[in-house]
RNA sequence: GCCCCCAUCGUCUAGCGGCCUAGGACACCACCCUUUCAAGGUGGCGGCACGGGUUCGAAUCCCGUUGGGGGUGCCA
């Protein structure tokens, strides 16, 4: 491989894809795109008992819906086990780690009595088994020596320098007691691997990169990579993202009739926003004016309602044939279909989000049983002249949206009213809904016999 | 507790020492258009957290305060 750059996304298949995790993939992607770079997949699959590898499936569904393209094949660290076990023999090899024979269980319990005692009130592992010089076994993880002294850091693309005394790095574990690697040592020894020169991720990993600098640099890596760390995407209590309490699976989205287009689009302004102040563009354009460097530090809220809007631009900005297409998978009844096939103009200016479309179409079999809507429409004291006047015009006017707007019309005129008190005693009875689509496309579509059988059923009612 | 990060309208952002009486977008409000609802158009509301510096000049640089967030796992 050539490109200058490579970078990756390398989610972990304990989940769907979230939003929070497309917009780190987003990012990555058009790094990559603007660059000339690489753009790889690596699932992270080390922790044997929290992965549902059908999992990887749904990421990779969802990234293509996305359109986002990756360059290779998604590398599986679940592959590659013995890369990471000899890594870690070669920092036993240099004295670099040691085995550990404390459970996760006491450690937590001596930093509690260490914090009560007023003492120590550093984070993590205390060091218990450094100098043990304990054999490997069972029940025996091996730990990195983190240096006692010194300062890890490193100057990132989005933050600018941030640094960490070693001394408050904790030995972490880099195998598991059941021989697994940790994220640390897999995600190390892969981005060597895979020759990474931008690690491109989530605000929530900078704690853990003066780690992966340290196990770099005992491995005898070169160069680190570049790191960028974006911007956490926060809820409206501004906490990060999580699947527990929001609504955040890429593929409920998808479901619920958001564009992919809209999507990514939306998800492109989170932490970033283009120069010139066009929002609503293609991603050719956000590609060429992407950069990393502009992406903004501080977390960002996801924001439904913006979301929506943006994705009604681009259902608007669809051609009649797509929008239909899209449109129909949302509809099950067949009068449902061949209405929106038939009102399709009328629909796309109006919806923003497509599971919306049903609601459009609750007129089909008949006027939708709305109490509200009545009441409201034909309690005026015009609802009857209304109705009898339109009902003698469109016994006889021709069936054409046009004529049958200007019968309305003038039917306002003559009733010395205006047109939008008419309109409501006319719509109900054949809609069963004070709003709704335009109305005269709607009695085109529906044809006379039924229009007028409605209309006559209003009124029989209101007498 | 400890470490790290962040701080421009309610929200997402533009701004990277003078173009800023801070621009755009969403939301909200009003008006226009209009057969309803939308869409569209016009206008309005609304912000540089606070305090010190540096500078002829600070939203922009530095320090502190306050406020938020993240991490602190043999999860990733």
């Amino acid at each position: 491989m050539t490109d200058r750059y490579r970078c990756r996304f390398a989610p972990s298949p304990t989940g769907y894809l979230h939003v929070g995790s497309a917009h780190s993939a987003l990012c990555n992607w058009l790094f990559a795109r603007s660059n000339d770079a690489a753009f790889l997949l690596r699932i992270e699959d080390t922790d044997a008992e929290r992965n549902r590898p059908e999992l990887t499936d749904n990421i990779l569904e969802m990234l293509r819906w996305l359109g986002l393209d990756w360059d290779g094949d998604p590398v599986h660290q679940s592959d590659r086990f013995d890369e990471y076990a000899a890594a870690a023999d070669r920092l036993r090899a240099a004295g670099v780690a040691y085995w550990c024979d404390c459970t996760p269980e006491l450690v937590q319990a001596r930093n509690k009595e260490a914090r009560e005692q007023g003492r120590g009130g550093k984070p993590g592992y205390d060091g218990f088994c450094r100098d043990r010089a304990l054999e490997p076994g069972p029940g025996r993880a091996l730990r990195f020596r983190v240096p006692d002294e010194g300062v890890t850091g490193w100057d990132d693309l989005i933050r600018g320098k941030v640094s960490f005394d070693n001394d408050d790095i904790e030995d972490f574990v880099v195998v598991r007691s059941n021989g697994n690697p940790t994220f640390f040592l897999a995600n190390v020894v892969d981005d060597e691997a895979m020759e990474i020169t931008h690690v491109i991720r989530g605000e929530d990993h900078v704690n853990g990169t003066p780690k992966y600098l340290l196990l770099r640099a005992a491995l005898g890596f070169g160069d680190p990579p570049s790191f960028a760390h974006l911007p956490l995407l926060v809820n409206a209590q501004r906490k990060k993202l999580s699947k527990r309490r929001d609504d955040v699976s890429m593929a409920t989205y998808k479901e619920r009739g958001f564009l992919p287009e809209a999507m990514r689009n939306y998800l492109s302004l989170l932490g970033w926003g283009p120069p010139d102040g066009v929002e609503v563009r293609s991603i050719d354009e956000i590609v060429h004016l992407f950069r990393v460097e502009d992406v903004n530090p501080s977390p960002a809220f996801f924001d439904l309602k913006k979301l929506e809007h943006v994705n009604g631009e681009w259902i608007r900005m669809l051609d009649i044939g797509d929008f239909v297409e899209r449109a129909l998978e949302f509809l099950t009844g067949e009068r449902e279909q061949a209405a929106l096939r038939a009102l399709g103009p009328c629909v796309q200016e109006r919806v923003k989000v497509l599971n919306e479309l049903p609601e459009y179409f609750d007129w089909v079999d008949g006027p939708a049983n709305d109490p509200s809507s009545w009441d409201k429409a034909m309690k005026l004291p015009v609802a009857r002249e209304a109705l009898d006047g339109i009902i003698a015009d469109y016994e006889v006017s021709p069936w054409e949206r046009d004529e049958l707007h200007a019968r309305f019309m003038s039917l306002a005129a003559r009733l010395e009213t205006s047109a939008s008190k008419v309109q409501g005693p006319i719509r109900v009875p054949i809609t069963g809904r004070i709003k709704g689509l335009p109305l005269f496309e709607l009695i085109e579509y529906l044809g006379r016999d039924e229009t007028l059988a409605r209309l006559r059923a209003g009124r029989a009612r209101l007498a």
